[in-house]
DNA sequence: CTGAAAGCGCTTACAG
DNA sequence: CTGAAAGCGCTTACAG
């Protein structure tokens, strides 16, 4: 079925408009008795025009409802004051905060977020899709990116910052929490406070941001003489959690060789192997298993859990992020570099403490 | 100080390119051997090509590794094939599951999401800011609009939904869940169960999904002869629900005067109730107080509160939006319509069953 | 400080 | 089915 070009499309008579037709530049130069040029420059910070020039411009402007196009504007200018924001795992309390904390720190430099969500490891297609738009600059938030295609972006000389993940390192900007160091400190805090038998409940095999805690977390029990003494995959995912907790203290082990620690490689399967332990499980947290998770989500804080945990802060994660962009977005190149966040320990109630 | 206008930015000699510059249309259309507009063609679905053109075209391309500048699509075309969802209030739980489902929807279809994030309540700005960008269509979710841009906006002709907030009913489409009737069977469910003295934690006051839950309460507890006996406001905000909490079953009321119900207008409010009335009130859920919750997100089923609450089933709820935005976009017309998405009460262990 | 004009990279009637 | 050309609404050297 073939549709004809709609005909009530046609050019609207000058000046006359056909409802759908908005309002640009020229008409307001016309009202102004300017050039559009004269309009243009009225609407550019620092440009060249006569103080009262501009008024008068922005008096017609006010008068007639006039906003710059943003589109027309980018395709003359290249520059789309539009940030592609990538994600996925939105389910982790962690990542709401960042989206939230991120999209109104770029607001205020007069940036607009994109967002792609996408569930799938590879966001290969999705990021071509975003280069279509012309944005200005991409974070990539708890999501990978082929080295082939960070090259390619590079190329294209358009800055990205990897949020959260540094598995790119070298290639790419970074911006990460000290994982090695909050996995350590927690394996310090574990062994300080009397634990024998600690136990791993780790995220994503192939992430940056779980091979680093689980590092800090094997030296700092080292350092102490300890060893993990059990280990399940939890994959980031709440019901896998659920299943690793199952695994690691299912099978009526003998409370001697049952594990009285877990470390958990986030908050959010931190919750999930709270409620596994206390419910199928039966056992009590802190006195029979410490928990600790990673983040420091609100939930964290909340009282069915009060949660030990390492603070990943966001906000210093995204300002330095943003601070990233913005720098290579100023000075028109990509550079490279590697900022950590520093973590600390959040003690609460849901491991014991030393006996100091 | 003055910048000089960047002079390495000089327009590149022909065929050349300086590194930034990309690959456009032209260039396809050079190397396939045919003119511009049968580039442009072979990118459009639909549109009239030889297909062994459109293969040449193709294969050009994938050479060049050219994408179509959507920004020049959209300044020719006037479709951006962007929606902005505008929204606040990330915090709770039900708005991740709304982005992300939502942004997969319209991925699905071919539309990307630009997504603003607002914490005041007047959203106008932002809004203006966002038509700047030549979106298709708007999504509002948990976000207000005034009259006056709403109807500025639909002269634009430019479709809007408001998503789980009907304040505007009639000038603007809404998709809503059933909170009136949810608020109803909470009522009848409670009564049924046996409880007399039912207390309110109300969310925002001026929202829609708020008057419309509490009313539901009260009409369905006046068809069992009962009435909502004490009530505070808790905002939709944890804080201020912990707060209400406080406020109503504080003072060391005799077990007699306490209420045995709290409906609590959000599951985000409900979390805050029940830390608040196990933990500072030391009374026991459900055994001293039944509580139920809105939403059912997913946290309501997590085993530390195993939260009776009111399901809000945001795919279909999304489904209907997206709908009613393709809609409006085929047929370039802008409708009004008001979608009301039933809601079902999900019994978990937080509310005392009836003793059939 | 100002205006005329070219250009950004597409889409789309129009005339073969 | 195809190409030449106008147009989308801005920005920005260029020449006063």
């Amino acid at each position: 079925m073939i549709k004809p070009l709609n005909p009530s499309k046609g050019r609207p008579g000058p000046g006359l408009g056909s409802g759908r037709r908005s309002i640009t530049s020229n008409d307001v130069a016309r009202l102004a008795e300017v050039s559009q040029s004269a309009v243009s420059r009225s609407f550019t910070p620092g440009a060249s025009v006569a103080p009262e020039t501009r008024l008068r411009v922005l008096e017609a402007a006010r008068k007639l409802g006039y906003r710059p196009n943003a589109i027309a504007s980018t395709l003359s200018s290249q520059r789309s004051r539009m940030i592609a924001v990538v994600l996925s795992n939105l389910q982790n309390q962690f990542y709401p905060v960042v989206i939230e904390t991120l999209s109104q720190r770029l607001q205020k430099d007069g940036y607009h977020v994109l967002l792609f969500i996408t569930e799938t490891e590879d966001a290969d297609e999705l990021l071509l899709e975003l280069l279509r738009y012309q944005v200005d600059g991409i974070v990539m938030a708890s999501t990978q990116l082929s080295s082939g295609l960070a090259q390619q972006i590079a190329d294209a000389r358009i800055p990205v910052v990897m949020f959260n993940r540094t598995s790119l390192k070298g290639s790419i900007s970074t911006v990460s929490s000290d994982n090695l160091g909050g996995g350590r400190a927690v394996a310090h805090f574990l062994a300080d406070s009397g634990h024998q038998r600690v136990a791993y409940i780790a995220g994503a095999e192939d992430s940056s941001t779980n091979q680093d805690r689980e590092e800090g977390l094997r030296a700092g029990l080292a350092e102490r003489g300890l060893r993990v003494v059990a280990r399940a995959v939890g994959n980031y995912e709440f019901e896998r959690a659920a299943l690793a907790t199952q695994e690691l203290f299912g099978g009526m082990l003998p409370s001697a060789e049952r594990p009285d620690a877990l470390f958990v490689a986030s908050d959010h399967m931190a919750f999930a192997a709270i409620d596994t332990l206390r419910g199928a499980l039966g056992l009590r947290v802190p006195e029979d298993v410490s928990v600790v998770g990673f983040d420091n989500v609100p939930q964290a804080a909340w009282g069915a859990y009060r949660l030990t945990t390492v603070e990943q802060s966001a906000v210093p994660m995204i300002e330095a992020t943003v601070q990233m962009l913005l720098q290579q977005l100023e000075d028109d190149a990509v550079t490279r570099d590697h900022v950590v966040v520093p973590t600390r320990l959040v003690l609460r109630s849901s491991a014991r403490l030393p006996r100091s």
